[in-house]
DNA sequence: GTGTTAGTACTGCATACTGCAGTAGCATTG
DNA sequence: CAATGCTACTGCAGTATGCAGTACTAACAC
């Protein structure tokens, strides 16, 4: 029986659209941006080229280097045509996933230190991948873009990711000073200043952008 | 064999923490606010809390009404315990899924028109998820929650997902912008515009703040 | 009074995906 | 020449999803 198409299956033909690749030169390049827009496990992006070479999408060439055999997958004027289709097809909704926003949902359950463990977790690990970002897409000023004619996409795509990574080091922090002024993490329930958020919140304004009122706290 | 506990299955221990649910009931509960923060299948929501009262950490009771029977499940000392200790651990890293940026990403293989569909759909999704997360929080301020003593948490995550789809919003109107000057999808590469999108990065400015620049446009 | 629709409350099954352990060649360094 | 680390995968057990199916209840129409 033939496989179905998946998205993974798409993102993977969308990669051999730019270049052929072996599964392992796949993975690697999964990681440089496609894990930010659909992150999928190394296994996978090993199953899937075979996947389209069943379904004629894809082509494999085995080439041998020294004693040790790699498989090359190249598109294939079908997959060039299903991945257009697909193109044309109403995309699903985001999803995110989030360990440290759970942690914050049930906060009640653990103390206000493990609490500000996730946040400043989460904070950290966005600042990191800021920067990384950051430091790859300062390089195509250098010319470093390894497909110099898909650089648009490449720094469109990386202005989400910038603003995303963006927003949740100002969040984590901002969620941090709010942590720090509860006495503990159950029963507060709605004091001041969570009166004073749902009020920002109803009025449609960010609460990054209002300061905290020193009358409030504690 | 006894079952491994995931992230999932502490995430149903939250929400049994709050009080005793039946599994349909869960599925409801999980659709206000756990999707946003950990989103999973109903057919899980089923399937975790059997695994929690196989492993001790729920109880579930048998309730009849009418013909039907209908499982209660309350968490359990140990339940407790295991969420609590669970709490102090690290958290995973955030992980988006985010279909329509895999078209950013492969937008060469479509047309512009595709590309700005993919972007509109992502842009009204998020601004309709805004609309609820902030009537419903709105709702609170006249004591519509219906845990009061946990306000301060839904309260704290409901800003992010509020800043989260904002910044969606806003992210998607101002891709769809750039992609409007855009001559073709393809072989656009390195242009002054994208030029000056880079050296926004580089200075880490923001490219939502920063007007389009009129001559720069095509 | 009975047919229809909508909601409640699940289960089974096929398929998708992940993590981890294992294999094995090749290259560099001590 | 042994050890370490990178390249380049495969098998397998377990986790998660989507979808179809079952069955009961309540409301209202005809």
């Amino acid at each position: 029986m033939a496989p179905r198409l998946t998205t993974s299956s798409y993102a993977v033909l969308g990669l051999l659209a730019v270049q052929p690749w072996s599964a392992y030169e796949l993975n690697q390049q999964a990681q440089r941006s496609l894990r930010f827009a659909w992150p999928k496990s190394e296994r996978l992006l090993y199953a899937e080229p075979k996947k389209l070479v069943e379904l004629g999408l894809a082509a494999g060439q085995l080439e041998p280097s020294g004693k040790r055999n790699r498989t090359v997958y190249t598109i294939t004027a079908e997959g060039h045509s299903a991945l257009q289709s697909w193109m044309a097809t109403i995309p699903e909704p985001p999803m995110l996933e989030a360990e440290a926003l759970l942690r914050l949902l049930f906060a009640e359950n653990g103390t206000i230190d493990d609490l500000l463990a996730a946040l400043d977790q989460m904070g950290a690990e966005a600042a990191a991948l800021y920067e990384q970002v950051t430091t790859i897409n300062s390089g195509y000023l250098d010319g470093e873009h390894p497909f110099p004619e898909r650089t648009h996409l490449s720094v469109l795509f990386a202005t989400f990711q910038l603003e995303l990574f963006d927003l949740m080091v100002r969040w984590t922090e901002f969620a941090r000073a709010e942590v720090e002024n509860w006495p503990s993490t159950a029963d507060i329930g709605m004091n001041d200043r969570i009166v004073e958020m749902l009020v920002l919140i109803r009025e449609k304004r960010s609460v990054l952008d209002a300061p905290m009122d020193e009358g409030s706290t504690k």
